[in-house]
DNA sequence: TGTACATCAGTGAACGCGCGTTCACTGATGTAC
DNA sequence: TGTACATCAGTGAACGCGCGTTCACTGATGTAC
């Protein structure tokens, strides 16, 4: 009769002061960086004193951790999401950016300037593999496109990242590229370098995305 | 015969330590990021007190700026220099990818997450437009490759940022995306996000210059 | 249902640190006559 | 060439700050009998 997994009033408790955390630290990232991040702030703006942050969480080293995992699995449930909804190639850009714009640092919490000598634990590894399966499916229900690349022979000989996916390096290529393309456009986007030209980003975005799906040249 | 150019000694003193601080900063920037940067740490390396350091900059802020417009002048001058020993859109990419090589703290400096609320100076926005220009002649000697895409149309009236260069709005989107393509791999590549998968990032990155330069697809 | 005990969230004081920045000063370097 | 003065690089003390983190504690909440 007794569930092992139902929580207890205080573990309850415990994993909504959590979020609470963390959804403090994410207002602080937002607005002034995450290098700014700073658990005595945070603990002010909850009404409780620095310390009693230790409860919840080692150190700040394993709370900004612990953002950069949540900001992962959140693009990975966005893709996940989307792609279980039946999005394709196009519909996972729009989400991308979507999800990008909604909260830029975040996004560069994830894809911005690394910190030197910081290395990701293996569970950020194993998200961010997740979301290129989700990547690698869409692209492998798309009609192929132009012709073969010499940079898909060399990808044929080092495709341990897709995981065992069977599609053909070509489909890797192509799911890279989407990576590296859409995250060129986007980042420039969000950092501002974009501010001034006059363009729209979202056609640009648009426009680089038609290349990625098999129409047009470039 | 007095040159009111030249320098006193005095001059040239204060213009030496004025670069021996930018250098301990940029080794600082280079071991722990930007973020990370002491005025006091400097002033310790260079053997003086911390408030000595006020006789060349007005605060760190001030210096940090320097920096930023530093690292501008040497990827314009780097272009600048490249563009005027013939150097055509390929030799730029590969000019661009060993500049961000050699110190990818400098890079992110430019490229990498933005500090919120932060508004480069005008003179930046100046230096990175004299970057652009030097794309754009080199875009301007490629014979014209592929289709008109409709966003062209859309940069044919946005085009104030490329100052008045008389190239075709097509030429511009190709500078354009030449920019984001090439950023959004090797800034990828220098945060450490292709580690692990086993490719090498030259290879991707020749493919993506390969689809700009107007050859293939995609 | 009531009492005795264990658990644990949160406090306040304290530690040591390094930061940016100011200020009044010393002493060396350069300038004017 | 020598002296008197002005300039200015650099010092050391000090200010106030906020940081992360530890520690011994209080008091509320939950558990066992």
């Amino acid at each position: 009769m007794v569930n092992p997994e139902a929580k207890t009033p205080r573990e309850r408790y415990r994993a909504q002061v959590r979020t609470e955390i963390k959804e403090r630290a994410w207002e602080q990232i937002a607005t002034a960086g995450a290098s700014a991040l700073s658990l005595n702030a945070i603990a002010k703006q909850l009404g409780m004193s620095g310390p009693a942050l230790y409860r919840y969480y080692a150190g700040r080293d394993e709370l900004i951790t612990e953002l950069v995992k949540d900001a992962y699995r959140s693009l990975a449930d966005t893709f996940r999401t989307a792609s279980a909804a039946g999005a394709d190639v196009t519909a996972l850009a729009h989400a991308l950016r979507t999800w990008a714009l909604a909260d830029p640092q975040r996004y560069f919490l994830i894809y911005g300037t690394p910190v030197p000598g910081y290395h990701a634990p293996d569970e950020i590894t194993a998200i961010a593999s997740e979301i290129m399966a989700v990547l690698l499916d869409a692209f492998a229900g798309l009609p192929s496109s132009g012709p073969a690349s010499p940079f898909d022979a060399h990808l044929e000989e080092h495709r341990d990242w897709a995981d065992g996916h069977p599609a053909p390096a070509a489909t890797l290529h192509r799911a890279l590229t989407f990576w590296t393309r859409l995250h060129g456009t986007l980042s420039l986007e969000l950092a501002g370098h974009f501010t001034g030209m006059g363009f729209d980003p979202a056609r640009f975005y648009a426009a680089e995305l038609d290349g990625l799906t098999g129409g047009g040249q470039m």
